[in-house]
DNA sequence: ATTGACTTGTCAGCGGCTGACAAGTTGGGC
DNA sequence: GCCCAACTTGTCAGCCGCTGACAAGTCAAT
């Protein structure tokens, strides 16, 4: 029951990284939708259906990227002092983004860039966000005036999603000046603009 | 120039609609993803190659209904009168659906409870509300304190995205409870919770 | 009635994706 | 070291969404 060895696990996430790898330059080289499954296969040399044994779909190798962020931010959320209101625990768990956009920009660059400029991928990101809102959510709802108690109070997954629609507008402008604004002021405009009260 | 003659261009009109009535049935019945583009094309007569020459995709068929609403809301928008502020125009502005929701509220029940359950719709639907994001922002620029001025400013689009985020948030509770509670106080709920000071 | 614009079906093909099967490889207990 | 069971792999065949090309037909306007 314990799944795969260890070992083969290992080796297993081993090729997976080199798929993203070859796929990736690919990708930035050609296009996404001008890159083919059966070319990525081959360029690590095996065949196109055990491409889709590492990966259920082309778009997941673009998205799993993404899928990790989430996780990150819903722990840096958590990780934000109690007492914290929610729309600046919120701003300040994107701060762990801006980190890294100042780091070295050009990794965020390339992933939204291609994510934006796909539609397919674009919209795939998005629903990836849903996703996103429902692990803040509850990070959320304990920060709130009253605390929210079921899932049927509406605030905390509105207030995520706000929050994220924000990052989304940033991001767009961040990626639209090539990197060249910081990231973070551009954050705390948008979610300013939505809460001029707050931080 | 005049493109197609008035005649040619209502014939293909009354085509499109019988397409997306007669798909419509066939997705609320067996599913998005159970129904076969040649399973629509076959039950009003046509091949699916002639199907394409109506649609650009199987997603179309869903999704034309939802491109008609951004503009719908951009006008509504507009006319809002020019003092009110940006979020409470932006509030009103969704009355549109509101009203549709209690009219009649089967036919936004289904339509939103395919594409939620459809992740490919799902994900559709959310790339197209980047779109009228687009649309709603000129018209919440005007009524900002300092008001808008330049595509540099990032505030119209972030409260336009952060109504629609909320207007989600409330279309899912409202689906969740099947229509019953009214979709105008969730919104409500979900739109005070982002700025606790509004309506 | 003729012409030219428009629509249609057919065919052939690509790319993403999947199930089934057979062949091969490998990790781990003996 | 050997062996077996577990795992991986390639091949093949096929479905589905989607597209280009072509030939046959339909229809509006003259």
């Amino acid at each position: 029951m314990p799944a795969r060895s260890d070992l083969r696990e290992r080796t297993r996430q081993a090729v997976r990284a080199e798929l993203v790898t070859v796929a990736w330059e690919l990708f930035v080289r050609q296009g996404y939708d001008a890159t083919t499954v059966d070319e990525i296969a081959a360029a690590v040399g095996m065949s196109q259906r055990s491409f889709f044994r590492y990966f259920s779909s082309k778009e997941d190798i673009v998205l799993g990227k993404f899928q990790a962020f989430g996780e990150i931010l819903a722990d840096a959320l958590a990780k934000r002092p109690g007492e914290e209101d929610a729309w600046t625990a919120l701003r300040r768990a994107l701060d762990w983004f801006v980190g890294g956009s100042e780091r070295d920009p050009r990794y965020g660059l390339e992933l939204l860039r291609l994510t934006d400029q796909t539609p397919a991928l674009k919209a795939r990101r998005l629903e990836q966000q849903t996703h996103w809102q429902e692990l803040l959510a509850p990070h959320v709802a304990t920060r709130l005036d009253p605390p929210a108690t079921g899932a049927n109070d509406l605030r905390p997954a509105a207030l995520a999603g706000a929050a994220l629609a924000c990052m989304n507008v940033a991001n767009a402008a961040w990626v639209a000046g090539d990197g060249n604004q910081s990231l973070g002021r551009l954050i705390d405009e948008a979610m300013r603009a939505v809460r001029p009260s707050a931080f």
